[in-house]
DNA sequence: AGATGGTAAGCAAGCGCTTAGTCACTCGGC
DNA sequence: GCCGAGTGACTAAGCGCTTGCTTACCATCT
């Protein structure tokens, strides 16, 4: 757990602006002004620690893809039972998409901003993501646990739902992280006709 | 099927063009010069039909949720078995998704470019859809052939990952949209945990 | 004659980004 | 211990361009 109530340094502070400006109205909606006086500096301040707007995303974007590829790696890591593993990979990707909704949404909704090449580099981590998933389901199909017509595109559904958390969860809402995460659990092992529950 | 070769009218033209720079740019990443002379028109056309850019982006999000509202309707309409109820009704908004996924991108993903009053039009128009789909999933559950923990999260949960086809489909992608169609019957009957196939 | 659907030209505001400079701080040489 | 050169973070001002939208006008159809 990072601290957050002593004003932390410029940096940080333009970044979680950013995040907030972009997952409000858009990369395309938000101003570097909007970013700029939201950290409480000039509209230049940001051009110090970023070359362009379209840097500062692509920074938030590699940032966030990078933390999401490592949560999913250490979810499978705990264990070598595809049930669990399916079910802890599951849980935490749809509990980091609750609790980091506006961040996700960015990283998610805002990646067409990008430059071509910024993309291609986005897009080669979430193929290690999207591989992270599959090898589990695969690997419980090969073993009789799971049962599934077609692995790739019941694995694809599992990442689009977790993804799309971000867009419909609300601070304000009716679940916690928590809850949405256990029962988001369960619809994936559901869906991949898992014998019995993790 | 609607003709698409002869020429088509200028408004149909410009909802058109609009809809594909949406899809592409987003809200605030596209210019009404790019909108009017995609349709082939001076950049002061546009304002011949609508009022602002604004109220173009909510025509074509009005009547693509109406057209969304009316498509579940009607597979709901088709039989009185939950089961099949539930499978018709997710078969045929995760096709329509695949089909119109650049229009479903932007009636779904650019909301937060609208004035207060018209998102709210369109909310309302939305909370009829879930309704569409919960009471489905309610009579499953009160009648015993689906069982669920938690029918009103499994219900967004549905609408979700239907929801989010528009986001990953690609037209030159792996599958067709009967097969997504198909596949996704399948994955919702699984989540609500229906007793047979419908 | 009036309504309808269009254009050419352009305005005021806002945009991303640059420039020139200020300020606080560090550090090696004497 | 003190000093001047260098460095990194930041701002005031504003440039050149693009934006959404308006105005004045024109052609065609009823």
């Amino acid at each position: 757990m990072t601290e957050s109530s002593p004003e932390p340094d410029s940096r940080t502070r333009l970044a979680r602006a950013a995040v907030d400006a972009f997952g409000a109205r858009g990369f395309h909606g938000t101003t570097t002004r909007d970013i700029s006086t939201a950290a409480g500096m000039s509209p230049a301040a940001m051009y110090v620690h970023h070359r362009s707007k379209e840097e500062l995303l692509f920074e938030l974007a590699r940032v966030g893809h990078v933390r999401v590829l490592e949560l999913a790696r250490a979810s499978v890591a705990r264990s070598s039972d595809p049930v669990t593993q399916l079910g802890d990979l599951v849980e935490d990707f749809a509990r980091d998409h609750a609790v980091s909704h506006t961040g996700a949404r960015v990283i998610n909704y805002e990646l067409a901003a990008l430059s071509d090449d910024h993309l291609a580099q986005i897009r080669a981590i979430r193929h290690d993501i999207d591989t992270v998933l599959r090898d589990v389901v695969s690997r419980g199909v090969a073993s009789g646990v799971f049962s599934t017509p077609d692995p790739q595109m019941t694995s694809l559904a599992i990442l689009s739902l977790g993804i799309d958390v971000a867009r419909w969860y609300r601070d304000e809402g009716r679940w916690t992280p928590d809850e949405v995460a256990a029962h988001y659990r369960l619809l994936a092992l559901r869906m991949v006709g898992a014998s019995h529950d993790g």
